[in-house]
RNA sequence: GGCCCCUUAGUCUAGUGGUCAGGACGCAUGGUUCUCAGCCAUGAAUCAGGGGUUCGACUCCCCUAGGGGCUACCA
């Protein structure tokens, strides 16, 4: 098994999608996972995209068992390292007249398709430098003149092959042209580098994107002229854009770095990505890691391509997070916190009393971890970031959102939605009602849900009036939203002071 | 142009001759609640088209159409 991208760009989708498989197969095989790049075209080929790829597979966990950063048993891993394999192998063609030199230049063969194009023939290499015999090549060859290494086809036959997904495939060799092993500068090409490689790295399976199908019946006519074992072969359906093209940069959200950066969970992506393409049973769709490992089978993979859905990842997305326990989920939160510099270090919370730390389970290790890494983390503030987790539940489905969804408990300068305002506070008996909230609330001796909640109804009831006609523009007073979680908890998070002081300010918009 | 692959709701899929064509996302409606989310219930929506084969086709065969790929000194 073995991923073997190159290094042209960022991993997208269908690259991790392709990685994913050949790892879960590996791991459910007992087999090895092989990371080898494909960098034999230089001038597309970056450092950029090679550290990209590593770090995006490194990301969704799909570690590697062989690779250029690992080293192992038949390295090095980086094609435009692997030369003297090439010319090797390709000298065996050589001797055994299976290849040849060709001293047609790109301008003559460009020209040269042109005409069969125009002419509606087939537009595959005319067989020109075939029969040069190996002496005049020499010669050529020490003059100077350009050349690369053609394959020779047979005129007739068919090429057979098997694949896991899709049975048989029969090619006729007539349809196939010598095609280039070895370019005019020396580097092997794609077809010819991927067969020696897979060869003599011993890979028993390529699992790769099925628009390598029509490469196939080439890479088995080198497989076999170099007497090398054919491999197993697996073809996976491609993974299209929406439009149902071809996935490419304009398709926007396909970079494994953009979910990366926006904080999906690795094992989400990996769910969602293992179901693009495979299905069980077309009824379970949510699985751990190691259940996928277990499930997984080559054989049940559709043939059929697919959409990327956002709106699915998304939800798979939320169903893990919901599946996650307080503590990891508190520990990730705190982290994108800090990092969007929601959360400063040296918050202080202000709480007449503590909150019931009934609803926080286990919060003793988890208070000891965190201060393990950031010692400036104040362990109230945790206690309380954890209690916000837990209360917001469900409503919390994505990483990225919280920022957003949490900051009108750490800023004074949080949004404020124009149309609450309108509906629920934007009139002189609300704001009166806020005041008189605000007055009960400074009133109390302690602080807890279930006094804050008596507190408000007691007040509605002296009003005469429904406890939502409090609530409501509460809810908008403290957030600024017409959403949030139960309002009793988000005055307890707030804590007495800042509670009262915002829904003074909503009484007094004025001053 | 040649060769190859694919075709079940908007999307991901289950389904290998007889099923009310199943599930999930999304969407809509109702219930629960202080709002939202969630949860529960309900609903709309699919076998690309045409020919065969058969007592019977989503399922097998052929054709057409659509999408995708290869046909590079890209991978």
């Amino acid at each position: 098994m073995r991923f073997a991208p190159s290094p042209t760009g960022h991993l997208h989708v269908g690259g991790a999608r392709t990685a994913l498989y050949n790892w879960l197969y590996a791991k459910k095989t007992g087999g090895r996972f092989v990371l080898r790049i494909e960098d034999t075209d230089a001038r597309r080929s970056t450092g950029d995209s090679y550290e990209g790829i590593l770090r995006g597979l490194r990301w969704l966990g799909l570690g590697w068992d062989e690779g250029p950063d690992l080293g192992g048993d038949f390295g090095p891993y980086l094609q435009s390292t692997r030369g003297v394999f090439y010319h090797s192998d390709a000298q065996n063609l050589l001797e055994k007249g299976m290849a040849y030199y060709c001293f047609c230049t790109p301008e003559e063969l460009e020209k040269r398709k042109e005409d069969s194009v125009r002419k509606k023939l087939d537009p595959k290499y005319d067989g020109r430098c075939r029969n040069i015999l190996p002496e005049e090549a020499a010669a050529r060859i020490d003059r100077g003149d350009g050349h690369v290494i053609r394959f020779r086809m047979p005129d007739e036959g068919n090429v057979v092959f098997r694949d896991i997904i899709r049975g048989e495939f029969s090619f006729s060799n007539s349809d196939l042209d010598d095609f280039i092993l070895i370019r005019s500068d020396g580097k092997p090409t794609y077809n010819f580098a991927v067969v020696v490689d897979d060869a003599r790295m011993r890979i028993s399976h390529v699992i790769r994107g099925d628009d390598h199908i029509s490469n196939t019946p080439r890479q088995v006519h080198i497989y076999n002229a170099l007497g090398y074992r054919l491999p197993k072969f697996a073809h996976l359906p491609m993974i299209l854009g929406e439009d149902r093209a071809r996935l490419s940069k304009r398709h926007g959200a396909t970079s494994i770095d953009y979910y990366r950066e926006k904080h999906y969970l690795p094992d989400a992506m990996i769910n969602y990505l293992a179901l693009l393409g495979w299905s069980l049973d077309g009824k379970r769709e949510l699985f751990e890691r190691k259940a996928l490992i277990e499930a997984f089978s080559l054989k049940k993979v559709s043939k059929n391509p697919s959409v990327f859905d956002n709106s699915r990842m998304e939800h798979i997305n939320a169903e893990h997070f919901k599946k996650m326990p307080l503590f990891p989920k508190t520990v990730l939160a705190y982290r994108v916190l800090k990092d969007e510099g929601i959360l400063p270090p040296d918050f202080k919370v202000d709480m007449s009393r503590p909150v019931d730390l009934k609803l926080v389970p286990g919060k003793e290790p988890i208070l000891e971890e965190v201060l393990k890494e950031d010692r400036d983390f104040d362990q109230k503030e945790f206690q309380r970031l954890a209690l916000i987790i837990k209360v917001f539940g469900n409503r919390l489905k994505l990483l990225k959102d919280i920022p957003e969804m949490l900051r009108y408990y750490y800023k004074d300068d949080f949004a404020v939605d124009e149309k609450a305002v309108s509906n629920y506070l934007d009139s002189a008996e609300a704001r009166e009602r806020m005041l008189l909230l605000s007055e009960e609330l400074d009133r109390l001796k302690y602080f807890d849900v279930e006094t804050v909640e008596e507190a408000l109804r007691g007040l509605a009831d002296r009003l005469d009036i429904d406890a939502g006609e409090l609530i409501h523009p509460c809810r908008v007073a403290l957030s600024g939203q017409a959403v949030s979680p139960d309002l009793f908890w988000v005055i307890i998070f707030l804590g007495k002071k800042k509670a009262s002081e915002r829904l003074r300010a909503a009484a007094n918009p004025k001053g």
